[in-house]
DNA sequence: TTCTTTTAAGACTGAAAGGTATTTTCGGGT
DNA sequence: ACCCGAAAATACCTTTCAGTCTTAAAAGAA
């Protein structure tokens, strides 16, 4: 068998391509065609890598959340203090998401599926839970070394700012205007600042 | 001419029981025959009294918006003081927005709406900016009474409490977690205390 | 080169989409 | 009771939908 592996760049060419489509359009906007049109294919192509469109919109959403995802691994890559990697964190969002035609598709995949889409609400979900614990773990390290105050409750804070962060994508994307963005991420700054800063660490 | 006003009956009965359905499933994921069945009609019924899907989605949109916005004006009416204002919205923001089945249908409308529809984006945005002005609005007078601090930008201020609001519906929404929400809502009531609480006068 | 297997093209399917045109039913006015 | 106009039912239309099946073109192995 020749396992020549010519499907497997083929199938990860329809995901790149169908992935904007999908960002924008959504899931039920977005038809076959639709992605025959934006990679070029016939249904032959298409239906000879994927069983059909669930398959396919489940992919693309993997791929959306592992470029996000990587993205904002490479930003934070080498940073080294709790505060920094915090403060990282929420910059590089702000910049990869600027990369994604449709905005964040964390946030539209979320507001879509939500009654609509059980096994996409759940990805969306699950990708969530992995900024939040993130957070956490960060925030426990820096209580670890001092940096970070103990009385922060890093789960409820660490859900706060995603739940900032995302509103500030919506805002941002519905108004056109990167201020209103910029403000609710500069708020976001203040409250690592301001709230978490361990301020005996800081006067030594 | 009859003019009985029994077809102004039926269209508003289609507006009302289409409302849920266009909230949860969106524009693009709802049928015309997701509408017939939800209200009983028929085609005739339908198209008798709208153009079409188009026409329906957006009547549905005013509808959502005015139920949402008289739910507000509600809570507000007797309503005094700028800061007592500011709380009775964000309190009642969440008490209506439980109403809807699906969620907030502006957020929803917005995100959807975005990179497929304009017309929808203009209206969820219109609605967005009357929120944002009321705010404005509400901060302006209380800066000239004394109850809130002159040094407020209150363009900035009242964009990036809505933005925070949105956020919070997002996030518990998202997460099924009432606490997600009011987390959010209770830093939306510590900075309305904190930030924009004129301090001389609560001395006084 | 030839043969075989993989991969994509393209014709085709049935169902569902949105919408129209016609017919039937209903309800008020005489 | 009858009629007429308004409103809803229903039969029908075209297009598009997701998906299948068969055929043709590539690619790899011999």
């Amino acid at each position: 068998m020749a396992r020549s592996g010519k499907a497997e760049k083929t199938r990860q060419r329809i995901i790149e391509t169908s992935a904007p489509v999908f960002n924008k359009q959504g899931f039920a906007g977005t038809s076959m065609s639709d992605i025959l049109k934006a990679t070029g294919l016939t249904k032959g192509g298409i239906y000879g890598n994927f069983s059909g469109k669930e398959e396919l919109a489940l992919e693309v959403f993997e791929y959306n959340k592992k470029t996000l995802f990587q993205g904002l691994e490479k930003h934070l890559k080498g940073k080294e203090g709790s505060l920094e990697k915090l403060h990282t964190f929420f910059r590089a969002h702000g910049l990869v998401v600027q990369q994604f035609s449709g905005g964040c598709p964390i946030l539209n995949t979320a507001i879509e599926a939500d009654d609509t889409h059980p096994e996409l609400k759940k990805r969306a979900r699950a990708a969530v839970f992995i900024w939040i614990n993130y957070l956490k773990g960060v925030i426990r390290s820096g209580m670890d070394t001092g940096e970070i105050r103990d009385s922060v409750d890093e789960e409820r804070i660490s859900r706060m700012l995603i739940s900032l962060l995302e509103g500030a994508v919506f805002m941002g994307k519905l108004l056109d205007k990167p201020e209103a963005y910029k403000d609710v991420i500069r708020h976001i700054r203040r409250i690592i600042d301001v709230e978490l800063t361990n301020i005996d660490r800081l006067k030594k």
